[in-house]
RNA sequence: UGGGGCGUGGCCAAGUGGUAAGGCACAGGUCUUUGGAACCUGUAUUCGAAGGUUCGAAUCCUUCCGCCCCAGCCA
């Protein structure tokens, strides 16, 4: 009898899917291992994350390893702050490299001696202008250094010299000799290394030459046994000079290049440069400024780890270029805080009401439930008493036809506590509702509506006046106005706003750094590490889905 | 008009010759002490376009159109 196949419940991407391919066909002996290869020279992002991801991820799947490469080939840009930020950064997202944090820098010796190997590259004394000129055009052939034909002995020399520093920066490169007449431009003699004085920052001032990383990263990954070699789509014209590296040079070992699409964010830039520019130029307060898109400005902003990783599996790997929108980020974040976070209560514009027929010196401690979503989560206390706030926007004094919060004479439910009705409103004197004095119902106590009474169609959040603890709130908004923001995109003047009157519940004094909450009907919040327990400082880290919000935006159409 | 890629609903994305998964968003509805959550329902006669092959095509062939990437001694 047939045995059938079983199935994956859902569908491989096509990485995935070639991998399945290789192991079935017993490439690579049945290994799986994958690396991720960041440059120290900027914070991770978002769009890292969808790599890191993958390469840690399909590892996993796979019985395999994954190895943290530092790609430290260009001095000049490269830091220990970024390193260390880059290691914490993949740590916080939940992944671990082990043992194998590897660094293309340690293999700069054996990447100067398979320079020369074969006379299968050259040194140039071209200028970097002349290198240019040669180069020839995207739809024009390029031309042949005067150097190309040096002898391998004379090559040799020379690139010994220039390692040994005897030449000015920028006097000579070693280049593949490949073909400059190839369609393919970086096929046309690629520098493989250069001469820099710059001090690296793990190898100080012992080089005076880089490799260029077309030729450092075919040979780090085949010297760590890398079986797939994951990158994005830009790189796919260098494939051919991969495969050449490794083709011509005495390196037992072929890994495979696949590259997949970058990740695109709407509202957002996702490129190293831009972000840099952001913090260079002070558009933003720094790398974890939450507004950003980097994952210690997610940290920051209250994004979980768990939430950016069912971001990245949620959109998917594949070669096309795409935008993802941010609301699918948003869900994801949503998704994931609603079940764990706590809710609290908080007014972050408050309004003062008096209840008129509740005793003058009394306290009530009233029973609200931590997390709806979570039974385990139990109950606190929050203390109610005569003057409490609530959110100015849950009064109007003439209330559109939908709105069914507080107005004049109306009825609603205050959370947990007691109904209330509105009987006069009280305004300073440019006109601006300052008060509202009401009366409550002392029949609907904890707000269960009494037998044969029907419920007020609002319930509202509030807090109570003389325990309520202030705190400073920071509300952030989309990065960029535009969806596709260009180089002259500025950033979005209302992507902060800082609240400093606000109103949150007595249990929220105790809070951390860190510690996550819902504000109960507004959104997701985390303590920031800017807090202090006599300053409280909330970060909004995103909406509640607001209804309200639509139906009021189609009223004004 | 050199080379390399990619085109499936508003945004992602499955599907690889047998009659268009799923998620996000959106629109209705149920429920609700968060206008939250949850749950239900709806939304591509059509897969960039046009031809062709086939009983049958998003999937195969041809032509065309559109978009992205490459001329750093960056990665």
């Amino acid at each position: 009898m047939k045995v059938p196949d079983l199935e994956p419940a859902s569908s491989l991407d096509f990485i995935r899917t070639r991998i399945a391919e290789d192991l079935k066909a017993n490439r690579n002996g049945g290994r799986v291992h994958t690396r991720f290869p960041p440059e120290p020279n900027g914070y991770l992002h978002i769009g890292h994350a969808k790599s890191i991801c993958l390469n840690f991820g399909v590892a996993a799947e796979n019985n395999g390893l994954c190895n943290l490469r530092f790609d430290d080939t260009n001095p000049i840009k490269e830091t220990v702050e970024f390193e260390e930020s880059i290691k914490k950064d993949v740590k916080w997202l939940g992944f671990d490299w082990d043992d194998r944090l590897f660094y293309a820098s340690d293999y700069f010796e054996k990447l100067y001696e398979y320079g020369v190997h074969d006379g299968k590259a050259y040194v140039d004394s071209l200028s970097a202008e002349e290198i240019r000129d040669h180069r020839g055009t995207l739809t024009e052939p390029g031309r042949e250094s005067p150097y190309r034909h040096r002898p391998v002995e004379e090559n040799l020399q020379l690139f010994q010299r220039m390692r040994e520093g005897e030449f000015e920066d920028g006097t000579h490169v070693l280049r593949a000799k490949i073909d400059m007449a190839s369609p393919n431009i970086n096929m046309r003699d690629p520098v493989l290394f250069r001469i820099m004085r710059a001090s690296h920052y793990r190898q100080g001032r012992k080089w005076v030459i880089y490799p260029m990383y077309d030729y450092a990263h075919p040979i780090s990954d085949a010297l760590e046994g890398i079986t797939h070699s994951l990158c994005t789509l830009e790189f796919e014209d260098h494939r051919p000079l991969y495969d050449w590296c490794l083709d011509n040079l005495p390196i037992p070992y072929r890994p495979e290049q696949i590259e997949f699409a970058r990740l695109n964010l709407s509202y957002t830039v996702l490129s190293k440069r831009k972000l840099l520019t952001l913090v260079t130029e002070g558009h933003v307060k720094g790398w974890d400024d939450p507004r950003m898109p980097t994952l210690s400005g997610l940290r920051r902003r209250g994004y979980t780890p768990e939430a950016i990783r069912n971001f990245c599996e949620s959109i998917g790997v594949a070669k096309r270029d795409a935008i993802v929108d941010v609301a699918q980020l948003e869900h994801a974040i949503r998704n994931d805080l609603n079940k764990r976070s706590p809710r609290v209560m908080a007014v972050l514009r408050p309004l003062r009401v008096v209840i008129e027929n509740y005793p003058e010196n009394e306290t009530e401690q009233l029973d609200a439930v931590n997390n709806p979503e979570d039974a385990t989560a139990g109950t606190r206390k929050v203390p109610f008493s005569r003057v409490l706030y609530i959110e100015q926007e849950d009064f109007r004094e003439n209330p559109p036809k939908q709105f069914f919060r507080l107005a004049p004479g109306r009825e609603v439910r205050l959370r947990y506590a007691y109904f209330i009705t509105c009987k006069e409103v009280i305004k300073d004197a440019s006109g601006n509702v300052v008060e509202l004095r009401c009366t409550y119902d002392p029949a609907t106590r904890g707000g269960d509506a009494p037998e044969g009474r029907s419920s007020p169609k609002a319930t509202m959040h509030w807090v109570s006046a003389a325990h309520a603890v202030p705190a400073e709130v920071r509300l952030y908004d989309r990065l960029f106005n535009e969806e596709r923001p260009d180089n002259d995109s500025s950033v979005n003047p209302g992507s902060l706003e800082v609240l400093s009157g606000c109103q949150v519940e007595p249990s929220l004094k105790t809070s951390n750094h860190g510690d996550r909450f819902q504000f109960e009907r507004q959104g997701y919040f985390c303590v920031d590490p800017d807090s202090r327990p006599d300053a409280l400082v909330f970060n909004r880290t995103v909406t509640l889905r607001d209804t309200w919000a639509k139906i009021e935006k189609n009223l004004k159409k």
